[in-house]
DNA sequence: CAAGGTGATGCATTTTTTGCACCACGTGCT
DNA sequence: AGCACGTGGTGCAAAAAATGCATCACCTTG
């Protein structure tokens, strides 16, 4: 797009920090980029970048500005999704931040069964942390983001909050597999294998060991819930998923087994979709948004709060 | 400006309804405005533009894209404006639409008196009845608008509200002069000057004349305050203005009289200071606003909402 | 002090935009 | 019907703008 282009170079060097590094993956000579800020400033009045030794910093000034490029860039995709989709093509892009307990299980097949409906429609999903959830709300960067955890602060939208409970993974084999509901406190026998911090999980585990006078035995501890998935697999390890009421997320993963906690142990977080305030959703955006919560509410009805 | 030139274009072919006009407005030669229109169809997959025999007029893309534009400009500005706010350089320009009632007394003065502070703020007025001024905003013509009657509708914010007298306007020699408080019943004696519609204190009239059983003599119909303020001190005629309960803002008609209605008659209307919503004021503009609302707090204590 | 990185700049080149003249089409007036 | 006038669209040449190369000045790092 030739318009928001120009624009959008302020944001990639932005981003790079250097008009080099932008310049080449941006498949033009640092020469017309430089010239491109020079010419702006100009026009502005007033220098967008501090000019360090090793590249180049936006200023306040250029941090006013690359919010409101931010916010043009994406508000025009969204206006121009919604001319296509008036000439009747239902195409368009939506960009999600998730938390990482959600990349792995809950949305491939949310946003599979989104595409059986729109095919036209691509889908970028962001593994961030809430934190950096958020900041990619405030940059524009994703549409809208999916957090497990806490409440976000309340400068963003809830669009949508569920309860969700936490389960216990293990193998078929496992000790605990015994009984129908493990305790909290039998845990603390077994290897476990903890998401590390910057998941939502992290921190109401780390909660409930406070709490509960428990201390876990933490065998691994990865970022990736899908190693945490197969490496339970591999040893008499346990570890936590979250559930959605339906097995058919749980069975993605074969062969492990997943117990509820105890009713006095069970480990509750919500999952919260968040959208920046004011902010409007494009028309494949908000269509995905909206299967989500007919989806939740079919399976874990009186636990959605809208 | 260069950036949203380009997009300026756009958005003064929709305002002209022809291409040739808009491009003889902006001092360049209709091919390269036309071009320039081909060029974003092109880029857009979709036509703006319905051409007609006597010109061109936005079809429902262009609606929908034009919005955008003026939003994005409009944000510009904002973000120049603060961004010379940096440089400790107080500049900008403040929008307002505003019902007749109060361009020719009320604003004046209080534009004047922001002046004296920030010199390098420029003003812009535009007398709108109360349904343009919310067009106005809703096109990002002004950045807030003064309405004078009935409550707006929902979709705008409402910054302040003040509750307002209508108080009735005569000669000094006029019989009505002699007594200190006027009856409506009275006014229906002498020949009178009212507002035209699209005016709140039209509609507030209109409403006061059905309540109370009473018709006023329709001397004069103007939609200009001033000629009834200069009309009024020529015949024995009244007319009708705001009261902002400083007689300063009264003073301004030398010559003419002042009086309240009787409590049982009070005609009482409301003045919203209204924006956008989800929009964010330039800095001028919210100082002044904020002005504003400081003056009318200090001479209308009790009679301003939030 | 040298090496490797950064952004800035002069000048020739390429690409894009612009303007002129003209076309095709529709409207309204005679 | 005929004509004049206005509209948007287009081919081609001129003008303007953006680009790329080579180079400079500067800073950091080893």
């Amino acid at each position: 797009m030739k318009l928001l282009s120009h624009l959008n170079y302020i944001d990639v060097v932005a981003k790079k920090g250097s008009i080099r590094k932008a310049a080449e993956s941006l498949n033009i000579t640092s020469t017309a980029l430089n010239r491109r800020i020079l010419a702006l400033e100009d026009e502005l009045g007033s220098p967008l970048f501090e000019r360090l030794a090793n590249g180049v910093r936006l200023n306040t000034a250029g941090e006013l500005l690359i919010q409101h490029i931010r916010k043009s860039i994406s508000d025009l995709s969204r206006v121009k999704s919604q001319i296509s989709d008036l000439s009747g093509i239902r195409s368009g892009h939506v960009t999600i931040a998730a938390g990482a307990e959600l990349v792995g299980t809950f949305l491939p097949r949310r946003i599979a069964n989104y595409r059986t409906e729109f095919p036209e429609v691509s889908f970028e999903v962001l593994r961030r942390a809430p934190e950096d959830a958020m900041k990619s709300l405030n940059d524009f960067e994703a549409d809208f983001a999916l957090i497990f955890g806490p409440v976000p602060p309340s400068e963003f939208h809830i669009i949508l909050s569920v309860d969700l409970q936490v389960m216990v993974a293990m193998n078929a084999s496992h000790p605990l597999a015994k009984a129908d509901i493990v305790r909290f406190y039998d845990c603390a026998n077994y290897p476990a294998i903890l998401p590390a911090s910057g998941s939502g999980l992290y921190d109401l585990l780390i909660a409930a060991q406070r709490q509960k006078g428990t201390r876990l035995q933490e065998a691994i501890i990865s970022e990736s819930f899908e190693l945490m998935a197969h490496y339970t697999n591999e040893e008499q390890a346990i570890s936590f998923m979250l559930s959605f009421g339906d097995t058919s997320y749980s069975s993605s993963y074969r062969d492990l087994i997943f117990r509820p906690l105890h009713k006095a142990d069970s480990l509750q977080g919500r999952l919260h979709i968040v959208q920046n305030k004011g902010r409007v959703l494009s028309v494949a955006a908000s269509k995905f948004v909206e299967q989500l919560n007919q989806h939740l509410c079919k399976i874990l009805p009186d636990h959605v709060h809208q």
